[in-house]
Parts: C-alpha cells; structure tokens; sequence
DNA sequence: TTCCATGTTCCGCA
DNA sequence: TTGCGGAACATGGA
C-alpha cells in the first residue's frame, strides 16, 4: 500500500509503538531487502541504539538513534511494518527483525523484496542526493510554489503527479485521485493546463493526502467521492455515474472519469 | 496458465 | 539532450 498516507500512517505506528526502544539486536531474515549493504554493517550501526525521532519525506521513512545515523526505510509495492511481542512467531514474509527491549520485535515485512533497509547520515541529503521533490504535505510547498515547480514541466499530467522529482509521496492510486478531484484528466499535458486548474490540482493534492491520511490510509473508509473504490474496468464515476476510462500509461493502469475530467 | 498488483531503476529508441 | 515506453526486479492472488 505504500504511498506517502501509507508511509505516513507507518510513521506514526513506529513513533506510537517504538519510540524510545533499544534495539537490542538485528536479525537480517532476508539480505536482499538491504541492497547490498552487508548485515554485520546494518547491525554495528543499530544494535544498542535507541529510538528518539522519526521523520518522512515522500515515500521514504526515517528513523533517528541515538548516537547514530538515521534508520532508512522504503516499501516499495508490498512492505509494512509491525511490532509484536517477542514471543509470537513472526509474521508471513517478515524481512528484517529487530528485536527491542521489553520482549517485543519491530518486524519489517515485504512479499515483493522492492522494498529497501538502510542507513542514512542525514535525511535531508539523502532527499537532495535522491533529487527528490518536496514531500507533498510539506508546509513550504504552498499554492504558488507549486505552480511555479509545474511551469516548468510539459508531458502527461500523470506522468507529472507521479514522479518523484517534481513532489515526493504520490504513486498510482493517489495521482488518479488526485486527478479526479480536481477534475483534470490525468493525460493532459500540464502545459496546457491554466492558472485555475493549476491551483485545483494543488487544493486537489492536499486535501486527497490528508483525507487518506485521517483514516490512516484505509480505502474501506475514504468518502464515496472517491474514486479509488472504482479502479476496475466496469467501475463508474461516484460522482455522475457514467463509466470511467483505463488506459495503460508506463507500464500501469490509470482510471479516470472522461465526462468530469476532460482531457486538455 | 496468464494477468495483475499502491515502486524504482535502467535500457533502448525516437 | 530529453522524454517516453517498456522491462526488470520478486512474489503470490485472482
């Protein structure tokens, strides 16, 4: 599920659930989710540290030890985490184990291995390293920062949305959202987009993001309006009830409804 | 058996 | 040089 409200409903269950742990030692279930930085490395970095912050940019999660570099985490398509007691076997395709003080086990889970486990000595230059966009929730980003970043872009909309460098968190799900909302088509080419629907992908942008994010990025509770519930080919638009649209663009599905997102 | 899946990266071709 | 599409990565559910 990992877009930035995923990541950021992640964050927040590590701030609630580890915080202030140490962990005691590391077991690296799976050596691929580290990307070739080798265990005993990953392991003299954490073992003995202790949580003491958190942080997020776009898609990528962060947290700070004590006396040491950040935890990196990303989730590609399949990763989660979660803590469990240190008795309980560990959960279906648990990756890496961390196992902290009080008998409990930060678990990091992936079926799909396109997540990554790593460590990082500063967040923000890892971001700037990476060419990352700013995260999309941001406070700085604001109405005309953002018009000002899509002035200088040109090609499909979605392809815009999704990518990274332009604003960091939104993936295939929330871009459609996101178009929906403002009620753009998401292959418009952004040049051609004016000044009004500049700022209604932006409104657009925020009030998707902290929808999903109130409820934890569940989409069984996001609002009838959405149209995420409708992503298969006989879905119809919430909104008018007219069917909506599939077409493959890089590699993946896109929905949109053609009668309330004309394409420009 | 085939297709599909919320991400990122790399390669080849305009 | 830039942008775009597609494939690869790896796994499993429909």
């Amino acid at each position: 599920m990992p877009e930035l409200p995923d990541v950021e409903t992640m964050r927040r269950y590590l701030e609630r659930e580890a915080l202030r742990s140490r962990i005691v030692r590391i077991d690296v279930l799976d050596r691929r989710e580290l990307r070739g930085l080798p265990p005993a490395e990953l392991a003299a970095e954490v073992e003995g540290k202790r949580f003491s912050s958190t942080a997020r940019h776009g898609k990528w999660l962060f947290a700070r030890m004590d006396q040491a570099p950040w935890l990196l985490m990303h989730f590609g398509m399949t990763g989660s985490i979660t803590v469990t007691p240190a008795d309980e076997p560990p959960p279906a395709h648990a990756r890496v184990a961390f196992r902290l003080d009080e008998d409990r086990v930060l678990y990091f889970r992936d079926q799909r291995i396109f997540g990554r486990v790593g460590v990082v000595d500063d967040p923000d230059a890892f971001a700037a390293n990476k060419h990352l966009g700013p995260d999309a929730l941001d406070p700085t980003l604001t109405e005309s920062s953002f018009a000002e970043r899509l002035a200088s872009r040109t090609g499909p909309l979605k392809g815009v949305l999704l990518d990274q460098r332009f604003v960091a968190g939104l993936g295939n799900i929330y871009a459609d959202e996101v178009c929906h909302e403002a009620r753009i088509g998401p292959l418009s080419r952004v040049e051609h987009l004016g000044p009004e629907q500049r700022r209604a992908l932006f409104r657009a942008m925020r009030d998707v993001l902290c929808t999903a994010v109130r409820y934890e990025a569940v989409s069984s509770r996001f609002p009838e309006s959405w149209l995420t519930r409708e992503r298969r080919p006989d879905g119809v638009c919430p909104g008018c009830g007219d069917g909506i649209a599939r077409s493959r663009f890089q590699g993946r599905y896109t929905y949109w409804c053609p009668s309330c997102q004309p394409t420009l």
